[in-house]
DNA sequence: TGAAATGTTGGGGCG
DNA sequence: ACGCCCCAACATTTC
């Protein structure tokens, strides 16, 4: 028997590491564990427990339709993965890459354990089409710039194609066992939450529209599929696919999401600190109550106030809206990017680690292949650019040109001016 | 996927 | 007709 540990991959079909796992000619014990360690840092209320509690429950649903059963468990993973070995005959665990520094240092250790036990421990790529150290400069070292990676990228798909992992024959090599229990959100110490979560369905008329629609968060022609893509619930080969058939646009924010996974798991330090070391000495002024009005919605600046307002209410905000909040944060409230960072890991439906740390960096100017701190974001020009109806502003910020609407909580031109001076005396070596 | 400041050009009003 | 000025429109430079 092999166990299969689902992680942020939360599908049967075109799993890879399941596909491997089902064929391996053992049966297969389906395992998820909801990780104690992760899951005491949230806030009782946390929509995306409640997300992966759902698709744990349509997974084990189907897995049962084959005879089979998924076995959940909440807890420390090395130890239950312990306890498992003691009480079943184990020949190998299988399971798919997770690039983040804390699952690295957890799945070296299980990897350890399982050596000493002599078990195998196989383990694939599946979140990514090209990881780690699979793109990287004729000398060997990483890409750091977006441009020629995304060159590389291209190049290496024409070349090699898109891998398929069709589970679909072989789901009757679950082992057969009787249905086991999940264990509720609340003895977790989670709120159940009704919420509508987007749904995983690529539209492939939406997407020819991307590349002329996206940048309007009126229109909301974004495809929401972050959440899925976090947690596995589609395959990133097949929205890859989809991106190569109808936009080269959207297949390049693809090609994003894995520039910065990769550098993420060559330069682990920066989801502590700056890429560019000079801008960890910053002084940022790192003012509570400007970051509570941020946070609130509540700056007198109508996209960013619509932005951050959209966030709280829903887990989500429009990609443009973002670079517009972040680089307010950064640049005219001279905030700590980290903070920005936090409470969108903390909102985000989509929170991905890798794409959220590289696109604040990208937004403070500290990031590789960032702007350069003077591209200062104007609040005001990217609304008259991106919403000039006034419709995005006005879903989230309905008392907007109304008297209980606040003053800006800051003039532009002085912040700029005041960024321009702080950034610069900072960075001087 | 920046915006402001500064420079250049050319049409038109006017004496 | 001519020179001068204004200024919008566009281009380039700067932060």
């Amino acid at each position: 028997m092999t166990i299969f540990w689902f992680r942020r991959d939360l599908r049967l079909n075109d799993n890879h590491g399941l596909y491997k796992a089902l064929i391996s000619g053992n049966k297969v014990l389906p395992v998820f564990i909801f990780d104690q360690e992760i899951l005491d840092l949230l806030p009782a209320q946390d929509k995306r427990v409640v997300f992966i509690h759902q698709q744990i429950f349509l997974i084990k649903q189907a897995i049962q339709k084959h005879g089979g059963d998924l076995q959940v468990f909440y807890g420390s993973p090395l130890q239950i993965i312990r306890s498992l070995l003691d009480s079943h005959e184990i020949r190998a665990l299988y399971i798919n890459h997770d690039y983040e520094p804390y699952a690295r240092e957890r799945d070296r250790q299980i990897g350890d354990f399982l050596n000493e036990k002599s078990i195998a421990f196989h383990t694939f790529k599946d979140q990514v089409l090209f990881e780690k150290s699979e793109i990287v400069k004729n000398d060997g070292n990483p890409y750091v710039v977006f441009t020629p990676y995304s060159r590389k990228w291209l190049n290496k798909m024409q070349e090699e194609g898109i891998p398929n992992f069709p589970s679909g024959v072989h789901l009757h090599n679950f082992l057969q066992v009787e249905p086991t229990a999940i264990p509720s959100l609340t003895q977790m110490g989670f709120e159940n939450m009704d919420v509508d979560f987007p749904s995983p369905h690529i539209n492939p008329s939406q997407l020819k529209q991307y590349k002329e629609t996206r940048n309007f968060p009126g229109l909301d022609n974004t495809t929401h599929l972050g959440i899925h893509l976090r947690f596995g619930t589609i395959s990133v080969r097949e929205c890859i696919s989809a991106g190569q058939k109808h936009s080269g646009v959207w297949l390049n924010e693809l090609i994003w999401r894995e520039f910065f996974m990769q550098i993420l798991c060559h330069f682990p330090r920066v989801e502590k600190s700056a890429f560019r070391a000079e801008y960890n000495r910053l002084n940022w002024r790192n003012d509570p109550n400007d970051f509570d009005k941020w946070c609130k919605g509540e700056t007198g600046f109508p996209l960013v106030d619509a932005g951050m307002r959209e966030l709280n209410e829903t887990g989500f905000m429009h990609n443009r809206v973002r670079m517009v909040v972040a680089g307010f944060l950064t640049k005219h409230l001279l905030i700590d990017w980290r903070w920005g960072e936090a409470w969108f890991a903390e909102k985000l439906l989509d929170f991905e680690l890798s794409s959220n740390n590289g696109n604040w960096q990208w937004a403070a100017g500290s990031g590789c292949d960032a702007a350069p701190y003077f591209r200062i974001f104007n609040p005001s020009e990217q609304l008259k650019k991106f919403d000039k109806a006034g419709e995005y502003v006005k879903r989230w910020v309905p008392e907007y040109e109304t008297l209980s609407y606040p003053e800006p909580m800051v003039d532009h031109s002085y912040a700029r001016q005041r960024c321009l001076k702080v950034y610069s005396a900072s960075l001087k070596p």
